[in-house]
DNA sequence: GATGAATGAGGCTTCATTCAT
DNA sequence: TATGAATGAAGCCTCATTCAT
C-alpha cells in the first residue's frame, strides 16, 4: 500500500454565529447538489463555491480542504441513517426480528433516496476515506446494533454475536448501497428489502436454535 | 445525475507478435503494481508506462485510454473469479448447500488476496464503470449461478429464484469486498466466510420449506 | 467533409477590475506577438502565457480555450477594419466611385500592416473558423457595404446588387490578403490598390450602363 | 517573422518501377481522401498509410515527411488547373475576352469540385507553403497568362501588363477559392463566374481604351 | 472577514519519425 | 525492401490552494 497521508479533515472552526452556520449549510447543500448533478469527477471547489453563492476563499475558511467537505457530507448521511436505525432498533416493544425487518426496509428505502448523490459520494470515497474521525460517527450505530443483537441472540456467546453483527451490518449497508446503484421502482425496493429481511431472520433463527 | 460520457474502452489492437504480447503483459503487470502500491489517485499513464519500462506512446498503442487499462485489469479479475466460482458451482456431485459454502469461502479468500489492488480498482471504478463490455464478462457467472439456484430451489418459482439469486450474489460480492478492505488474518477470513455461508444456507433452507 | 466540432469560443468572464483588464490586454498582446513572430504552428497556450508574463492558469481564466484567444484576436482585426471601412463608405459627400477607390487603398494598406500576424491568424483559421460569433462581427460591414452598393448602382435590381457586392467584397478581402502575403514596398501597395480600384470602377460603370 | 525552416519537400526517389508508381498513386489518393473526409487537423501519416493499405515505413520511402505529401497533392492540383487554363488561354482562335470568360468559368467550376479537399489543403498550407519548388509549378501558368495579357492589351506597356496580370490572377485564384468554401449550386457558380468575367472584361476594356 | 485572481504542477493524449526485424 | 512497434517531446487543459486587496 502506498503511504498516502491521511488528510486533516475536521472542520477549521465551529460555526458560532448564525451567519457562519448559514454559510456552512449553504456550502453543504451546494456540495450535495454538485455531487448529485455533476458526479464525483466534476466535484470541484470552484463549482461548489459558485453554486453556494460564496467565494472559494470563504469556503476554505470553513473547510481545510476539499476532502473535508466530502467527509462532512458523508458524516451527515451517516448521522441521519444512524438516527433512523437507532430509533427502530431501540423500539423494544416490537419483537427483534420484526424490528430487523423494519430496519432493513427503512435502510434500503433510504439508500434509494438521493441515490445519485450517494453514488457520487461513494465514488469520491478515496478522497476522504482515511479520515480517523469516521469511526466516531459510526460508534453510536454500532452500540445500538450490539444491543439489538444481544437481545436477539440472548444465549449466544460474544464471539458469535460479534460475527453475526458484523455480517448483518455489512450485508445491509453494502448490499443496500449496491442495490441502490441502479434506479429502482418502489416495488423492486420492497421485494429486495423483504428478501434481505427473510435472509436475516432465517439466519438469526438458525443461530438461536443452536 | 451528470451526463458522464461512456468511455471507449475496447482494445486498440490484438497482440500478434510475441514482443507485443510481452509488452502488453508488462503494461498490465505494471498497472496492477501501480494501482496496488500508489492507489487509484496516483494511477497515471505516465507512472504505468515508467513502471513497465515502456514509453507512454507504446502504452497507447495497446489501450485507447487510461480507462481501458483499468477495465482490462478489472476484466482479468472477473474472469479469474468467474472461473473459480463456475468450477465450484457446476460440481453437481456435491450437494448444493455444500457447494454454496465452498463458493463463499473461495470467494472471500480470493477477495482478500491482492486486496490493495482490488480496493484501488474499486476506487477507480468511476473511470471505467460504464463500459458496455462489462456485462459480457459477467454473463457467464450469472448463468452458472442461475443454474445453481434452480438446483437449490427446485420448487420455487422464477421470481423467487431471481430475487434470491440477486440477493445472494450481491451479498457475496459486496460483503466480500467490504470485508477485504481491512487487513484480515486467515482465521478471521474463515470465520467470516463461515458465518456468511450459514446465513445463505439458513436462507435457502427457509425458502425451500415454504 | 469531416464533422469537426465547433469550439466554444465566447469569453469566460468580462474584466471587472483594472488588474484583470491589464492581464487581458497583456495576454492579447502576447498572443499577437507569438503569432507574428513564431507562426500559427508554434502558437501554444504555454508560449502565450510565458510571453505575457502570466501563468497558463490565468490565461484560462479569461479564455475558455486556445481557439478563443485566436478568435478574439481576429475579431479585433475585423472590428478595426470594419470601423475604417464604415467611415469611408458612409462619407456620402464623396462620390461613390471615389469612395470605393479610397476604401480599396485603405484596405490594402491596412492588410499590409502587421502582415505577419495576419497571415498567421489566417493559418490558424481552422481552429476558430466555425465560431458562430464570427457573423455578428461582420454584420456591420455587410450593412455598410450594402448601403454603398445601393447608392452606386441606383438602377440595378437586388440580385445584381447582391452579386456585385459579394464579388467586390470577396475580391477586396481575398485579393488584399493574398497580396499582403509577400512583403511589399509602399509604392507596390499603391500600384496594386490603384489597379484594383480601376477594376472595381470599370466594373461598376459597366453595370451602371446596362 | 520567425525563422521557420523551410522543409525539404521534394520527393525522395522517382518512381521507376510500376510498383512504386502504384504505391505512390495509392498514397496520394489516400491522402486526398483523408484530407477531404477528416480535415487538415486529422491528416496524419498513420491515417494516410492505413487508408492506402501501406505501412508508415513505406510511406516514408517515397516522401521525406508529411509536408511532402501535402505539397505533392497541391502540386497535382496546380498541374491540373494549369493544364485546364493553358488550354483555354492558348486557343487563339477565340477572341481574348471571350477566352477570359471561359477561363473564369472553368476555374470557378473546377474550384468548386472537390471543395472539401481543397479547403483542407488550404488549411494545411502552413505545413508545406514555404517549399521553393512551388514556383516551378506555377511558372508555366504564368507564362501562358503573360502571353494572353500581351494579346489582350497590345498597346499597354509592360508595367501595366504586369500589374493587370497579377491583379486578375490573384482575383481569380483567391476569389475562386473563397467562393468555393461555401457549398454552391450550379447556378450560383455560373452567376458568380459570370460576374467575375464581367468585371475582368470591363477592366481590360477600360485599360485598352487608355 | 471576504474575495476571487493567480498559480503551476501535473494529468491525458497525439503523432511525426525511426529502426530493428 | 517492407513493416509497424516504439519513442517521447509537446500540446491542451484542470483545479486545489493561496494571498494581496
Amino acid at each position: 500500500m502506498a503511504d498516502r497521508q491521511k488528510p486533516q479533515i475536521s472542520q477549521r472552526k465551529s460555526p458560532q454565529q448564525a451567519r457562519s452556520n448559514d454559510l456552512l449549510t449553504a456550502v453543504l447543500q451546494a456540495a450535495a447538489q454538485v455531487l448529485a448533478q455533476e458526479g464525483a469527477q466534476r466535484f470541484t471547489t470552484a463549482r461548489v463555491a459558485e453554486r453556494a453563492g460564496v467565494s472559494v476563499g470563504s469556503l476554505y475558511q470553513y473547510f481545510p480542504n476539499k476532502a473535508a467537505i466530502l467527509f462532512r457530507l458523508q458524516s451527515e448521511e451517516w448521522r441521519q441513517t444512524a438516527a433512523l436505525l437507532s430509533a427502530i432498533l431501540r423500539d423494544t416493544r416490537t419483537p427483534p426480528l420484526r424490528r430487523l425487518r423494519r430496519l432493513t426496509h427503512a435502510f434500503v428505502r433510504s439508500e434509494c433516496e438521493e441515490a445519485a448523490m450517494r453514488i457520487a459520494l461513494a465514488d469520491a470515497a478515496p478522497l476522504y476515506r482515511d479520515a480517523p474521525e469516521a469511526d466516531e460517527v459510526r460508534a453510536d450505530s454500532r452500540a445500538a446494533f450490539a444491543d439489538f443483537i444481544r437481545e436477539a441472540l440472548p444465549k449466544a456467546d460474544d464471539a458469535l454475536r460479534a460475527t453475526a453483527g458484523e455480517l448483518i451490518v455489512t450485508t445491509l449497508s453494502q448490499g443496500g448501497k449496491a442495490f441502490s446503484e441502479s434506479p429502482r421502482t418502489a416495488q423492486e425496493i420492497e421485494v429486495f428489502a423483504e428478501a434481505m429481511s427473510d435472509m436475516f431472520c432465517a439466519y438469526l433463527r438458525s443461530l438461536a436454535r443452536r
